[in-house]
RNA sequence: GGCGACGUAGCUCAGAUGGUCAGAGCAUGCGGCUCAUAUCCGCAGUGUCCGGGGUUCAAUUCCCUGCGUCGCUACCA
């Protein structure tokens, strides 16, 4: 029998679930289910990522501990699973006991080996912010949050040589044109590796951080995030000495999307090389949701809810729409309209109407019975061949992760239906008593074909295919799900049985409000930040300021160092606006400053402010007035 | 700035070792049917396949370059 294994990442527990999430968690539920029609035995897994600062810090905000917030954000994703339809087989925490333990033995291994080692850097540090800051990031030489002067300390870190995997690493995703799909990922990770590597840091003192898994040769040290995450996808198959793993770890494919590649696609193979564990089998890599045509942030607030979505469109018809609309490895875009345009023709009109119609003639001429193909039934009549040809494209298309392929195949048959159904008019062939037998066939090749369809859309949409299968009198076998053979021999459906009145699969949802209201204003280009209060652009001190003189930093193509005039003071302000302008260009403009930014270091210069312009595509415009002001009044 | 991806009908996108490769769905217009969720079927389109060079008997498909969008990264302020 063969296998097959399973992954998505595991989220990490600073917020709750969005689109992204669901999905990674969706797809790779459709392609777990794909395998199992496929007589594979099967085991998916997803999980949460626990450890870290951020974790520590959101928990802090809450007043509540580390591992309480975890627990609280780690329920939220298990909870949404059974929402979406998504079968996971195990959910893994990083917090787990089990997964401590697995973490611990694979360092120990990779430490005995001698492929960590301890190294001390200096670096400048302040205890105030329990942080490194980079020289360029002081002001005057100071912590720019506490005005006081860092301490240049020695920090110790353990470090993973992964420089010297690189080279077998290129060799085996040369060798393995499957390892990255789709072929553009692998391009892409085969172009970061033609750069050396550096060292992977896998460390963080206890001094700094204490929310993590503790090195097993060093007390004082946690790991730090990627021996801790990654590794969960062989804990969770019981490695070392677990059937699962032996069984199932060969077959890995993780499921993730295209920022998370390198982690994937370079530094987990090469632990696991370095740990003589074998490597997986591949990845499989996806693109991003946009949401109304911007990326998904917080900041834009178009963060989309998948158990929102799913509440109000149907969890069968979210599913679709994510497997039918994206191009597995592209961006893909969602909004409402899109949505809605998807349920509407093909669920409601192709699918949706079809099931309608056949079983309504069925009931109508035959009051339900199925009368089978007539004895002396025309060959031409078949639906046979187009229904095969559906599941052989669609078969090919699932196991290349192209799912908006496979079920477009589907609709082909549904199509060739609805197209057989207008050739072979039953509504006259009704009329005519001599011609019942051909009705007979006519609705009977019909049922078969929307059998065989209810059985393709399984994956995707496991309710439907239950109700498809319910209505027509069958039942489904124990696993819950059919095989593609079992779905492949035609005429399965019993003679004699009564078919109920068809109910609606999937109701046409209304957009008619969509044409009351007035067209709405075109979305800003980029997208428009969160909403701020008057208070909010009150903290923002604008004063007017004249340059007085400019000059190019060296080494720098874009940046220019200003003296900018403030009334009572000089400014020194360094200016991202030299591929724009010349330091000639600039000098004696009266433009608009920002006069209570933090100050930075950029190129080792100081600046204190900055000046506003217009970005337009590449170049910059500097802001100006209509008029002289006085140098240093305020902008409001 | 560096690296990478992408740029094809109004919209969303497929597509090919270079030669029926100029396509699908949606939207639009017209016609037909009446079993059906006002659904279905048929017909009709429009495209310098981003611009410019190059390789070739032949390029939308390969190479170079420019422009644009996006991702990662960097000296974003």
């Amino acid at each position: 029998m063969t296998c097959q294994y399973y992954t998505t990442p595991i989220y990490y527990v600073n917020a709750k679930p969005h689109l992204g999430h669901a999905y990674t968690s969706i797809a790779a539920d459709v392609a777990t289910r794909f395998k199992k029609m496929e007589g594979a035995d099967t085991f998916f897994l997803t999980g949460t990522d626990e450890h870290g600062d951020k974790i520590v810090q959101a928990a802090e905000k809450e007043n509540t501990t580390p591992k309480a917030y975890a627990d609280k954000i780690s329920k939220l994703f298990q909870d949404v699973l059974p929402l979406l339809n998504i079968e996971n087989n195990h959910f893994i925490r990083t917090t787990d006991p089990g997964h401590i333990e697995v973490v611990k033995s694979v360092l120990a291994t990779i430490y005995d080996k001698g492929d960590i080692y301890f190294s001390s850097y200096e670096g400048i540090y302040c205890f105030g912010c329990e942080r490194f800051y980079q020289e360029r990031e002081l002001v005057d030489g100071k912590c720019p949050d506490h005005g006081t002067v860092p301490e240049t300390i020695k920090e110790s870190n353990y470090f993973f040589k992964m420089s010297k995997y690189q080279d077998w690493l290129i060799e085996h995703i040369e060798t393995h044109p499957d390892f990255i799909r789709p072929e553009q990922y692998r391009k892409e990770l085969l172009s970061f590796l033609k750069e050396p590597l550096e060292d992977l840091c896998i460390s963080r003192p206890k001094t700094r951080l204490t929310w993590g898994i503790t090195l097993p040769f060093d007390e004082d040290y946690v790991t730090y995030v990627w021996f801790d995450a990654l590794v969960n996808y062989i804990t969770a198959l019981g490695y070392p000495d677990g059937d699962r793993f032996k069984k199932f770890w060969p077959t890995t494919r993780h499921f993730v999307a295209k920022d998370i590649i390198k982690p994937h696609g370079i530094y987990w193979p090469i632990m696991l090389k370095a740990a003589g564990i074998d490597i997986y089998n591949g990845l499989n890599v996806h693109g991003f949701w946009n949401v109304q045509g911007s990326k998904m942030s917080k900041s834009i607030g178009n963060v989309t809810d998948p158990v929102e979505v799913t509440g109000r469109f149907g969890v069968d018809a979210f599913r679709y729409f994510l497997m039918r609309e994206m191009v597995f490895g592209l961006d893909a875009n969602f909004t409402e309209d899109v949505i809605v345009a998807r349920i509407n023709s093909d669920l409601a009109n192709d699918l949706g109407n079809l099931f309608s119609r056949v079983l309504s003639m069925n009931y109508k001429y035959f009051k339900g019975s199925i009368q089978g193909p007539a004895a002396d039934s025309d060959k031409d009549l078949s639906l046979e061949p187009e229904a095969t040809a559906a599941l052989e494209a669609y078969t090919k298309a699932m196991a290349e992760c192209r799912f908006h392929k496979a079920l477009a195949s589907v609709w082909e048959l549904v199509s060739a239906m609805n197209k057989y159904i207008v050739a072979n008019e039953p509504w006259a062939l009704a009329k005519d008593p001599a011609r019942t037998g051909d009705l007979g066939t006519v609705l009977y090749e019909l049922l078969e074909g929307i059998r065989f369809v209810a059985g393709l859309i399984w994956p995707v949409m496991p309710e439907t295919s239950g109700k498809i299968i319910a209505a027509l009198g069958l039942e489904l076998p124990e696993k819950g799900f059919f095989n593609l053979d079992a779905i492949r021999p035609w005429g399965q459906i019993p003679r004699g049985i009564s078919l109920a009145k068809p109910q609606i699969l999937f109701p046409r949802v209304d957009v008619e409000k969509k044409a009351v209201e007035p067209p709405a204003a075109k979305p800003l280009k980029p997208a428009l930040k969160e909403e701020i209060t008057i208070d909010d652009f009150s903290k923002i001190d604008l004063r007017a300021g004249k340059i007085l003189s400019a000059e190019r930093i060296e080494k720098s193509d874009k940046l220019l160092k200003l003296q900018v005039n403030l009334g009572t003071q000089t400014r020194q302000i360094v200016a991202g606006i030299g591929k724009s302008y010349t330091p000639e260009d600039v000098v004696g403009k009266e433009v608009i400053v920002v006069a209570n930014l933090k100050p930075v270091k950029l190129m080792g210069e100081l600046s204190e402010g900055m000046v506003l312009a217009a970005s337009v595509k590449k170049n910059l415009v500097l802001s100006g007035f209509n008029g002289s002001p006085k140098p240093g009044c305020p902008i409001k």
